[in-house]
DNA sequence: GGTGTCTTTCAAAGCGCTTTGGGTGAGGGG
DNA sequence: CCCCTCACCCAAAGCGCTTTGAAAGACACC
């Protein structure tokens, strides 16, 4: 069913169909009603791509999601990212369209699109220290929002961040008035931004306190359950081992349970365990009680924000680039406590 | 830059430059030539829209993600899944649409794809017992690829599937061949229809050896780590504890681990475990020797593979409706041991 | 009855591409 | 020299929709 065949079946003209159906003003009310009608009884929608070319609005997000050719690892945050969303676009008659693209080849990636108009805006995600995607997607003239930051962008842009400084500097206070003075932070990979941003909160909160960040309590790697349980394992067999560990993610936070543990020490007792916690859902940190101490954030809201910034942007060009700071929230479980004697 | 500015351009008309472009032999080698290297210099690229509706051919794949209106969670093995069909669409020049859908609006997201013609197949995610949603795609006349069966659909239907029931079968037969007699199933949602397969081969293989399957060491839940750690810590609390337990999921397998360090035990001595691996990116099982002997099957291949199935399906919608069976590999790990005397 | 103002409807153009159905000129055979 | 066949290129239709510009009808007022 086309809207030629239902203007026929309803002896209108397309025009007023078509009028009828988009709510133009034109139209008796009871036409209207009559249209809508055998809309519905037909069960017609009108050919996406036809209207798009129409009306040059292709009403379709691109979402660029980064495959590191190293690693080959996909973020398991993304999932809850775009789960949050493709609320947003499913309730303002949007569709997302996805493109995993490795590294190297983003920039060809954000151009075709560009050119090709198939979407009419983008999210960025996982950017990195001098990200050169963000100077180029401004030139392209499209509009984006960022998932993160880029600390030294040349260009102003829109992004959705939590307040990763924030959010580590008062975890480190919060272990430092328990009387921690050895404190460790294991890290994501610090070519992402926020990574870099957590540990500069980690840093300044200790020296803030006169405690001087150490080399050898400081990790920085991929945030798995592995990685984790080496990092916290070789800290902890070291000489001068922390007391109380950041955890830049709850599956790495796994990993370092299971050091601390096969030390056959305790967590929350001889050592303290703070994380940051995603909410992603399929990783609960605990269900009444949470089990780790942990700077909350759901990613799932940010991409409903970052979605609906973006539909903003779209219908209102001129606006100014909306920016927005998440703050997370400390939580206490029961993976923290007084530093030991 | 589009057609026909690229066209006047070359001093050319767009059917020949369109022609030279798509490969249509009835143009000279050396205009083909001056041709794409225009279109490169200008980095021309057909508008989408336009070249579909031409065409007929949207040249893209949707993906109906299933979002769970109890308990809102996002099943984490899409993430993987949807890399391993992005890799396989990038190669042919499709694009993937992703619609994550609350179950009961299911129905109508199918309809809509069809009618407004944005995508040319789709891929069905998530089937549970009795899914309605087969005998509707079949009724519609789109291509669809399900990941995973449903036991007892009307309609023959083309999918891609991990043969669950025989690698519980051989993680059950391989625990009894150390010795064991009390074996414990910890299952995800039995609605699901995967995990209903897993029971069966698990049932099967312990009558078929003379054991009973315990109902008190049968349990179905989500598969996160809380819920993973909970069963089992009600089995090995309980009379009759289980010597050793088989597990949904990696993540699970985490939860299972803690429950029974927590009582003092050790994995691999007093109590194996065998857990089905998803094998997926961020949840690496063992670097080098792995930890968790594991029922291995790769849901980024099956991605793979079940988007090529469905781009075969579209190109010749004649040939019969395509199955794959994956087999798991079983790998022996640190996590099992023989039976304790 | 003529004029003007709304309201309601329509015909047709246009979005950017592919594709059908020629057309033109060069080369070869008779 | 004429005709036929290729090789190469083009004009125009059509994909299904939105939107512009205009026409037709209804109504009121003088």
């Amino acid at each position: 069913m086309n809207l030629r065949e239902l203007s026929t079946l309803l002896g209108l003209s397309q025009t007023t169909v078509s009028r009828a159906l988009n709510g133009y003003p034109e139209v008796k009310e009871a036409t209207r009603l009559r249209v809508t009608a055998a809309a519905d009884k037909h069960g017609y929608h009108p050919n996406t791509r036809a209207r798009s070319l129409a009306t040059g609005r292709a009403m379709t997000i691109g979402h660029v999601i980064p495959v590191s050719t190293k690693h080959e690892m996909l973020n398991p945050v993304f999932a809850d990212f775009i789960a949050g969303a493709g609320e947003a676009y499913a309730e303002a008659g949007y569709d997302m369209i996805l493109s995993l693209t490795p590294d190297d080849q983003q920039a060809g990636v954000y151009r075709k699109f560009a050119q090709k108009k198939s979407v009419d805006g983008i999210i960025l995600h996982g950017p990195r220290m001098g990200d050169k995607r963000i100077d180029m997607l401004a030139d392209l003239g499209l509009p984006f929002v960022v998932h993160g930051r880029v600390s030294d962008a040349a260009k102003p842009y829109a992004w959705v961040d939590v307040n990763n400084r924030r959010a580590f500097a008062r975890a480190a206070d919060f272990l430092i008035d328990l009387g921690h003075q050895r404190i460790a932070l294991i890290n994501g990979l610090e070519d992402m931004d926020f990574a870099l941003r957590r540990r500069e909160g980690f840093e300044t909160a200790l020296t803030a306190r006169g405690l001087t960040p150490l080399p050898h309590l400081m990790a920085s790697s991929e945030m798995t359950e592995i990685k984790g349980h080496a990092a916290a394992a070789a800290m902890l067999g070291g000489p001068n081992p922390p007391t109380a560990i950041l955890t830049s993610s709850l599956i790495s936070a796994l990993g370092v349970r299971r050091a601390i543990e096969e030390r056959g020490l305790t967590m929350g007792r001889e050592v303290s365990v703070i994380t940051h916690d995603d909410v992603l859902g399929y990783l609960p940190n605990g269900a009444d009680v949470p089990i780790y101490t942990a700077t909350k954030s759901s990613v799932r809201a940010a991409g409903q924000t970052a979605a609906k910034m973006l539909l903003d942007q779209i219908n209102a060009p001129q606006s100014p680039l909306p920016t927005k700071l998440l703050e997370a929230e400390l939580t206490v479980g029961q993976s923290t406590g007084p530093a030991p004697k």
